[in-house]
DNA sequence: GCGATGCATGAAGATATGTTCATATAAAAA
DNA sequence: TTTTTATATGAACATATCTTCATGCATCGC
């Protein structure tokens, strides 16, 4: 009971729900999230916390990054979980639709790798907020 | 994005848990629950809110008592999700064994109709808390 | 080694959530 | 009609959650 609990808390935070559908696509490290989420890193890095906690989320180091993603066995409960309810609500909110086009930016734009040396210089788009 | 959120946000919490746990084998009035769960009445019916504002449950009068259940279309969505994580978990989890218990004790005792009349009698036995 | 980058985390403040208490409404019973 | 039973709900309080800020640790590049 308790675990079950601690998953439903865990999804029940618009951020983390956000986390939760990137990762469902796409393993990412901390500072793409950033990127991509627009919120400070220790937002980013708090949600992702609790994620882990309830074991909706694994890490790995690669180097300085590291990497989140979601494991095997809970990808395979929680996709159809997503799906069931409004995935069509999902795929044409406007919130999701931006993190999938800032995504798209940050793997552009190599962000794990050039960020800061790059930043503010001219000629790039922007990251929607 | 918002209502599979408020969906989660009205599963993550333990009440309600237990509620829908019970309501997913049988509908029930505001009286049982509070008899089975061992909870105020008020504090019931403000989870019950909670539920039906978040679709997961529905009321309907029957005379003096408002009968709760859950939709066809949401049992349908929720069954295969509760199974997915710790239904194992949750059917040798001591609170719901009590639960159970104490619906059982529930129906035996007709508590929908003969509540007040008798409590306190004696030889009966007594919900668990 | 030293500075910069990426990330985690504790503490404090802001906000949300859950519980209790008091009270209101509606139907049944007397 | 008056009383009782079943339920809903607003307000106040207690507790939990989220965000921010400051800081610490690990890794990389120089």
């Amino acid at each position: 009971m308790t675990k079950i609990l601690k998953i439903f808390k865990a999804l029940s935070d618009p951020t983390r729900l956000r986390i939760i559908f990137l990762l469902e696509g796409k393993d990412l490290c901390v500072c793409e999230l950033t990127f991509i989420l627009k919120m400070s890193q220790s937002r980013v890095s708090h949600q992702l916390r609790i994620l882990r906690d309830a074991g909706l989320v694994e890490d790995r180091r690669d180097g300085k990054w590291m990497i989140y993603g979601i494991p095997p066995g809970i990808r395979d409960t929680i996709r159809p979980l997503l799906h069931l309810f409004g995935e069509e609500a999902r795929r044409s909110s406007a919130e999701h639709l931006k993190d999938l086009r800032n995504l798209r930016l940050c793997l552009k734009e190599d962000v794990r790798k050039t960020r800061g040396r790059r930043a503010g210089k001219s000629g790039r788009a922007s990251a929607v907020r």
